[in-house]
DNA sequence: TAGATTGTTAATCGATTAACAATC
DNA sequence: TAGATTGTTAATCGATTAACAATC
């Protein structure tokens, strides 16, 4: 198999540059999980975490979690394994849960006031800003700690702090308006709840949290799981 | 190259057989993309989307998408593209969406209670046949069309209703011991909204709707996308 | 018919796994 | 030292893309 020449360096000067420019889907999937499972570990007292226990867990092969590891720059130990401690602070600084980042919520029905008051984003560095809402009966009400601000709002609040990042829990039907206006505006990654596909700019980050998605892959899994059962029962 | 004897009938006989049974990953995210897309496209009218519009919405190859639509079934015809009508429902049965899916739901904090009051999953099929909460001061409140029942009750309503599905919003420390309960009492699906990775026996499907994760992708795509406009600046 | 679009087979690419060397 | 475990290189596997034939 031919080679491009200097490929090499990818694992070298390159990546020393850019550290983690590019993880593959799948592998940030594990890293989060990995992640997980450590502050896990290191809750029940185990300093160190080999790559054979974490790939048990996941379900995956053991030189998979090595590959990983060594990818985003945690390295083990021969005969101890990798240090709890070391894999929850390299994988906070890789994942961005680390740092602050400053978002607004927009929208809040059911899953955005869900999202206000979820406790666990301030633990993964996200703070939002403020909340808004189109509809003026919400406006002024209190959702946790935040107060409902007009849509009027809005873009003084992403220009004042520099939000980059903008939280979209609008119903479908206003949601490729509302993240049309957002990018005018200056924001640069959306985190969309809302059941439909966005079209945005090149250079717009979007990520949808496809509840429906999770669902399908759900009732996927499970029917594949009976399927083999029945299957099974039959051969037997 | 080499190819076993035979690999050829997984096109032909053994896919009637079965005919959805193992969709990889990527291709079943696309389908539910697919899925919303076909949605906003017949409410706009549109009779037909073509492979070159659905690659160009979603940013993947045409050729990816004409293969997405072959696994499942779904033909086009020259000229004209697949019909939004069959997308969509055969989309639908592929995915589960059509059919109804009985769960139960634990943990009524700010994401359980969000869930409840999602009127989205009607829609997708998913019937929450009763919620529960294992602190007594909410048992009893009512919460969109439910009204919070104590965890004693949990056993009877998943026998009663055969209940296969159970969506975890538990604080994380209370996941992994729900979890095994549910598992004890028949539950064969677990939709797991706590930042955790549970641990649970082969043939019980865990789906893990994991924030952080989703906040890391989101942070990570940003990280990404300003480092290359930086690369440009100083290329340019 | 010509042209657009689907459908399929072969080639490529990237991610996973296997084999094994390195290290504590 | 022996053994457990990491780290890396090569082989395999599966998903994506390219090329092109089939069809309306």
């Amino acid at each position: 198999m031919m080679r491009k020449a200097g490929a090499k360096r990818v694992s070298g000067e390159d990546r020393t540059r850019i550290p983690w420019s590019n993880i593959p889907k799948p592998s940030l999937e594990r890293l989060a999980q990995y992640h997980q499972i450590a502050i896990r570990a290191g809750e029940d007292g185990n300093e160190n975490l080999s790559s054979v226990s974490l790939s048990e867990i996941l379900g995956v092969d053991e030189t998979l979690v090595r590959k990983d590891m060594a990818s985003v720059g945690i390295v083990g130990k021969p005969r101890v394994g990798y240090s709890t401690g070391q894999i929850i602070n390299k994988l906070e600084e890789i994942l961005g849960l680390s740092q602050h980042t400053d978002a607004v919520l927009i929208g809040c029905g059911g899953i955005g006031s869900a999202l206000l008051r979820y406790p666990g984003f301030r633990k993964y560095g996200l703070r939002i800003s403020a909340a808004f809402d189109a509809d003026f009966a919400k406006v002024n009400q209190r959702v946790g700690d935040y107060v409902i601000l007009p849509m009027e709002k809005c873009r003084s609040v992403i220009n004042t702090f520099r939000v980059k990042v903008a939280i979209l829990a609008v119903p479908a039907d206003a949601a490729q308006e509302m993240a049309d206006w957002l990018v005018r505006r200056g924001v640069q990654a959306i985190w969309n709840f809302a059941p439909i596909h966005l079209r945005v700019p090149a250079g717009i980050v979007v990520r949808n949290e496809n509840l429906a998605l999770g669902l399908a892959d759900l009732i996927h899994h499970l029917r594949r799981n009976n399927m083999e059962k029945e299957d099974g029962a039959r051969t037997r």
